[in-house]
This record gives C-alpha cells, sequence and structure tokens, in this order.
DNA sequence: ATGTGTTTAAGTCAAG
DNA sequence: CTTGACTTAAACACAT
C-alpha cells in the first residue's frame, strides 16, 4: 500500500467533511474498501487533530456512513470473524466531487431505493471456478443467471464461499496498472486523464496490483482474484435491478478504469 | 463491555 | 431569506 505524505494542517481542523475524509481512506485503500477501524485510522494518520475528541468525530463519522447513500457497507467474510462490515463508496460516486474540491458538494449523493447492505441480497455465479473469463485486459464479464441455471446463493454466502484455485484459469492476468502518483487531494479525487468511465457498466479500479503479484500463499488474501471479486459482486449486485432491464439477470460488464 | 450501525433531532453554515 | 449540505449530540439495537 502507497504511503500516503502527511498532510499539513497540524493541530487546526481540515477543511474536509466526514464524507470527504471518508472517502479519501476508500479511496486511497487498495481494494477501494475498508472496515471502520481502518477509516479511522486513516483520518487519524494524516490529520492530527482527529487525535483528540475521538468519541465525538467518530460517532459523527458513523452516522455519515450509515445517512449517506454514497456509502454502501460490504459484508465480512464470516470465516475471517471480526466486528462490523467493510464500507466502500457507490461506484457512482467515486466522483462526487467535482472540480478538485472536497468541501461542500453541490448535492447530495442520492440513490433510488438503495441496498446499503448487501448481505442478503441473492446473486447467481455460473461455474464460479472459471467465473470471470478476462476478454482481454481490462475487461471482465460476469454472468448473473436464471438461479436454477446455477449455483445460488446470497451475498454474504458467496463471500464465505471458499474457492481453492484462481480464478482466472490461465494464471496471473496483466492488469493496467495506475502511474504512480503523489498522494494529494487533487490526484485523490481527479479522474485518470485517459479513464474511460462506459455507460450502464460497473466500474471497477484495478490500479492497485501488488496483490496479483505476490505469491499466492504469501499475500494476505486468500485469493486475490475472489477479494476482487467480493467488491466486483457487490457492486454489481447493487446494479442488478436498476441497470438490467429484464430485472434481476443478464451479463453485466466491468471495465477497469484505464487506458482504453 | 465495547465496537458498530441506525435513526432522530437540532443547530451551523454557505450557496443561490 | 430560504434551502439544503453538513455537524453535533444522543438514544438505541445489535454483534463480538
Amino acid at each position: 500500500m502507497p504511503r500516503p505524505l502527511k498532510m499539513t494542517y497540524g493541530d487546526q481542523k481540515p477543511p474536509y467533511s466526514y464524507i470527504s475524509l471518508t472517502a479519501m481512506a476508500i479511496i486511497h485503500s487498495p481494494q477501494k474498501l475498508l472496515p471502520l477501524s481502518d477509516i479511522y485510522r486513516f483520518i487519524m494518520e494524516q490529520f492530527p487533530y482527529y487525535q483528540k475528541n475521538i468519541q465525538k468525530w467518530q460517532n459523527s463519522l458513523r452516522h455519515n456512513l450509515s445517512f449517506n447513500d454514497c456509502f454502501i457497507k460490504i459484508p465480512r467474510n464470516a470465516k475471517k470473524g471480526g466486528k462490523g462490515s467493510y464500507w466502500t463508496l457507490h461506484p457512482m460516486a467515486f466522483n462526487m466531487f467535482e472540480s478538485g474540491s472536497l468541501l461542500r458538494r453541490r448535492k447530495r449523493f442520492q440513490v433510488k431505493n438503495l441496498k446499503k447492505d448487501m448481505s442478503n441480497c441473492n446473486i447467481s455465479v455460473p461455474r464460479i471456478n472459471e467465473a470471470g473469463p478476462y476478454l482481454d485486459d481490462k475487461c471482465l464479464q460476469i454472468d448473473f443467471t436464471e438461479p436454477y441455471m446455477h449455483s445460488h446463493m446470497k451475498v454474504a454466502d458467496f463471500l464465505n464461499y471458499n474457492i481453492s484455485s484462481p480464478l482466472h484459469p490461465l494464471g496471473v492476468p496483466k492488469v493496467p496498472i495506475r502511474p504512480k502518483r503523489a498522494f494529494t487531494i487533487e490526484n485523490l479525487i481527479s479522474p485518470d486523464s485517459t479513464c474511460t468511465l462506459r455507460k450502464n457498466c460497473v466500474h471497477i479500479d484495478y490500479r492497485e496490483n501488488e496483490y496479483f503479484n505476490e505469491p499466492l500463499n504469501k499475500t494476505k488474501l486468500i485469493n486475490p482474484y475472489f477479494h476482487s471479486l467480493n467488491v466486483l459482486t457487490a457492486q454489481c449486485n447493487f446494479y442488478m435491478k436498476t441497470n438490467l432491464h429484464n430485472g434481476q439477470y443478464g451479463r453485466i460488464s466491468c471495465y477497469a478504469q484505464s487506458h482504453f
């Protein structure tokens, strides 16, 4: 994980909202999702102001996570244990701070009929050990087909599903790497100049590829592909009912944010 | 007991 | 001035 530079506000209160601070922490994390405790840690490390009155601001931050549609809760892997869930940004909220400003947003990010908790959503994944065939370096498609054709489970169960082999049958895929940039607010919230966001596609960012280069038995995660798929499926699942015209089932393309 | 998450409510502040 | 984004506080439920 890249080591961020210390912000320079000292004991002064930084001019960022709790939403901004939380989004910063999530965006900066390798997998774009963090447990609450890591969000706290990030903010305290970057902004010494928040090393005081911890109970107060952490309460406010939790309020913001619950209240704001831009934050989505993803269940933990139950086998690993631990309190709470992971939090991520809604895919469409990654650029909610327009024109480089992390201060007040022009408009609150809201989604109709938002499901914040993915645990009990149904998901259908065909041939799970072969799921996610990489069409090329940057595009991954997952079929969400009718349940009777394939295995059908809740997202929470899916996250606990034990896969013994990598999802990609041909080994490590070539993952596009984002050029290293300085850790500044502007860089955090600005999109890559070369990125293309395709309408109606779930946006997945593979810019951090350190896990992919580690041998499986050394990585902290059970299976890096699986872990990415966790995020992917949670986000896909979120989109299923809104973006697929036939309701619940269909195919979703997931594009990496990279050079097209 | 403690951490996490939800909800309500009242207040501050800035943009329009 | 009004509206809405945001902060702060607090009560409560639930999980570990």
